[in-house]
DNA sequence: TCCGTAGTTCAAGACTTTCGAACTATTGAA
DNA sequence: TTCAATAGTTCGAAAGTCTTGAACTACGGA
């Protein structure tokens, strides 16, 4: 809890990582909720319920590695937003698209 | 060589699927090469120089069951295309905007 | 029929994912 | 200020995936 959270500057995030951060079900579904909820959302908010909380770190961790959420902590819990305008600005359109695309996918 | 090619119904292809097959550099390299391309190829053609065979034969299998490829056999080669149109209709500007965003990161 | 080319399959080692258990930091109450 | 509850991290083990060499199959041409 004491180790400050790394975020890559968003000119070295790779395309790679943010694909394969968001190829996993359980980190769509984070990025989902985080996108719907348009504000900073602590990570068992954001998480599905029942996650396990390690599994659910872990998620966080590589979300946050990919250059996809920026993280703070307030107090005992950490706040985790998407970085949504800076990654349209690297990957124009590339977010929205998935976001949208997965809306009319999501009961499965 | 014998068995048939298994194409999942671009309705049942999902999109957790198609971001994990491009997830992956190689991959994303081979569907930029086709994309660019613009008709089929076959797979040595397609793929990075020296990639081992049986490595190459492992991406286009997952590129083929993500449902991003199509592969047919012609002699003793595989046709591989990308099946841009009907996963352009499903999931609108998604591999538009990976394969535009890929173009300006290439250079790594 | 034999050879070369194109690709597949198999197996093994390396790496990743999931999750329980143990841990740490912060907050609020006694 | 001490204690417990809350929120999340770290570690380790089991299960799964990735990469690659070696052996294999299939087609086409000489």
């Amino acid at each position: 809890m004491q180790r400050p959270f790394v975020h890559p500057a968003v000119e070295d995030v790779a395309l790679e990582s943010v694909l394969y951060a968001l190829a996993d079900p359980t980190r769509l579904e984070i990025v989902k909720t985080l996108a719907a909820g348009n504000c900073g959302m602590n990570c068992s908010m954001a998480a599905p319920p029942d996650l396990p909380k390690s599994t659910q770190s872990h998620h966080f961790q590589v979300l946050r590695e990919a250059g996809l959420i920026r993280s703070e902590r307030r107090g005992t819990e950490v706040v985790n937003s998407l970085r949504c305008a800076e990654l349209d600005k690297r990957f124009p359109g590339v977010i929205a698209s998935i976001l949208k695309a997965s809306e009319k996918t999501k009961k499965r």
